[in-house]
DNA sequence: GCATGTCTCTTACCTTGGTAGTAGACAGGA
DNA sequence: TCCTGTCTACTACCAAGGTAAGAGACATGC
């Protein structure tokens, strides 16, 4: 079960939210929902797919004279892999620590922290349950 | 009160876990440490430690002939960085989202939940008495 | 005194991410 | 018909990460 290891790097990341999110988009698309963080000419979206296409991250089927991308990995994926990938190179998988550094960096309000509380009630449970 | 934003690429990191760990470390040692997970030449480490010392991530004294480089930024500080910055790219910041592709993608045992229910009480304790 | 091994320094090279210009195809309006 | 705007394709370029060879300094054992 050794899914592939996606790393995708800052840019491609953000050009993949977008598709994840849409489910579909055009070069323009993507541009737009991209530009207030960071506005880029149009072909620097279209070179960036294409390589992205090229590593099989994203597909495109045509319409017209125009690409139309869509995702070809999944977002679970890409996330867990990432999250795992950081959690071993930093603190040798250690979660604990991850978790630890996640509640001290950001801004997590009250309700976070009741989410998470039922997250890892969820899980225990879950634990309990498959043993 | 913003920090730096470190990112440390893949072997910048594993080079900083030597120094972290072993506090000074000469080019010889950081390579025989790594030598099983990613054997490399002399020359490979040598070369990555000249840079990081020019971007202020290493720092070293001369003992002989020899350099013994340490670390010069500190592991707490990389890794909450690392962490938010991988959290914010990935999830706009959502911990617990985060939190729940941790759970999802790594082996946590009972012992690991028990430590992150007290995690999350010491924060929510913490949030109380701070307002 | 010389060979050997150990260091650093300098230089080079490749890959990938990121950014973008230019050219060429082509649809639609004036 | 021609202009204008919108697309893709191709090419280029820079920075950074990563990898390493080659040269030269220098102890140290024989």
């Amino acid at each position: 079960m050794t899914e592939p290891n996606h790393q995708l790097a800052a840019l491609q990341l953000a050009i993949m939210r977008v598709l994840w999110e849409r489910g579909e988009a055009t070069v323009a698309d993507v541009r737009e929902d991209l530009h207030d963080e960071r506005p880029l000419a149009y072909t620097t979206i279209a070179t960036m797919l294409a390589k992205m296409e090229r590593k099989g991250y994203v597909a495109h089927r045509i319409e017209g004279r125009a690409h139309i991308y869509r995702p070809a990995i999944d977002q679970e994926k890409v996330s867990r892999s990432m999250v795992t990938d950081l959690a071993d190179r930093l603190f040798a998988g250690d979660v604990t620590q991850m978790v630890a550094h996640l509640l001290d960096g950001c801004d997590v309000d009250a309700d976070e922290l009741a989410r998470l509380k039922a997250l890892i009630r969820a899980r225990e449970k879950e634990d309990r349950d498959a043993r």
